[in-house]
RNA sequence: GGCCUGGUAGCUCAGUUGGUAGAGCAGAGGACUGAAAAUCCUUGUGUCGGUGGUUCAAUUCCGCCCCAGGCCA
């Protein structure tokens, strides 16, 4: 066993699964320092919808990379990668370990395996294939893009927007297909020294899917009491934001826009909201049953620290 | 009490000139390389309110009953 390789502690799961809560108990018996692996955390002033730590939690339980940004900006799995490896390397300076929190799958899979090399996104350019996209439709760029790079074609969907969008991006800056850039990159595999650590990855999985919806439900509610609606109005007089960014895009937020626009009614943003919530907690419950190498804990049972705990005692 | 309009998938509804029915949403499963709380793919059998009748055949036509709205008393 090689006594060199630094340890790191993931603590994965659904929205609502309890993430947070459980992450604080352990820190009060381990060496942990908690690093956030949220894509919607990251940004500034959105804290009710979000359900962020509040302050007296982040002062007991300082996490890094959140409020990183303003909601009119946009972050990136790249992104997420070289801060996650920077504050890990900070961690370890100090003699602790880092607990990684969060249930933004991506992010992980990121962190973990890696990335090819590729360009960063280009506004400019997403903005022009955007433009296009909304007079010939999605289909025809699909098209497009099956001329210059059929691989990636052939991977898409032809409605698929978003990766279509990427795909020629990445050809328009580079000249060369995403496909090709993507089998070119070596450096994907764990053990290269893509992610040279001695991870542990717990996963809080909820036993019954339902208990969750009604966790979800509850906790929306709250946050409707809370103030989102309010949140998201204050949001637009400080920033000029529009519904198209990845941060008014976020669940709860979408709705609160949308009803802030007078496209849906108070009860809709309830409806709207807590049913992608639910599809969101599916997604990542899918993410969560690929992922190899997870610890299991149920997260309705009321004791997933001590459950973790032990498993960490023989670590 | 009388008249009118409805009662079809968890919800909102379409439809069947009589041959047991289909959309959207929700739900479920899956994918996932710089927007990922995003984006996309797959997935629809339900006493067609109940009960009698007509018919080879009724969810569809007729009678009665129940329920929900509305109007008139």
């Amino acid at each position: 066993m090689a006594t060199t390789v630094k340890k790191v502690a993931f603590l994965l799961g659904p929205t609502a699964s309890g993430k947070t809560a459980t992450a604080c108990a352990l820190r009060e018996r381990f060496p942990f320092e908690i690093i956030s692996v949220d894509s919607a955390l990251v940004y500034r002033g959105m804290n009710v919808g979000t359900a962020k730590p509040d302050a007296k939690t982040q002062a007991a339980h300082p996490h890094r990379l959140i409020d990183l940004i303003d909601p009119d900006q946009a972050y990136s799995a790249a992104d997420f990668r070289r801060d996650a490896l920077a504050a890990i390397h900070h961690i370890h300076a100090h003699g602790r370990i880092p607990l990684l929190v969060g249930g933004t799958m991506m992010y992980v899979k990121a962190l973990v395996e890696g990335l090819s090399k590729l360009p960063p996104a280009d506004p400019a350019i997403r903005a022009a294939i955007e433009a296009s996209a909304t007079t010939l439709g999605w289909p025809a760029l699909h098209a497009r893009l099956a001329a210059v790079d059929p691989a990636s074609a052939d991977r898409l969907s032809p409605q698929d927007s978003q990766r279509i969008q990427r795909a020629l991006e990445v050809h328009q800056i580079t000249g060369v297909a995403l496909s090709v850039l993507q089998t070119r990159s070596t450096e994907r595999t764990i053990g290269d020294g893509v992610f040279p650590f001695d991870a542990t990855m717990f996963a809080l999985i909820p036993s019954n899917r339902a208990a969750l919806h009604d966790r979800i439900e509850t906790r929306f509610d709250r946050m409707i009491a809370d103030g989102l609606i309010d949140e998201v109005a204050g949001l637009r007089n400080r920033y000029s934001l529009n519904a198209d960014m990845p941060s008014m895009r976020c669940v709860g937020y979408r709705q609160a826009w949308q009803y802030l626009e007078g496209e849906i009614s108070r009860d809709d943003v309830r409806a709207h909201g807590t049913a992608a919530t639910r599809q969101l907690a599916k997604r990542q419950l899918t993410w969560l049953r690929s992922t190899a190498n997870l610890r299991v804990i149920d997260c309705l049972e009321g004791d997933e620290a001590e459950q973790i705990g032990h498993h960490l005692r023989q670590w």
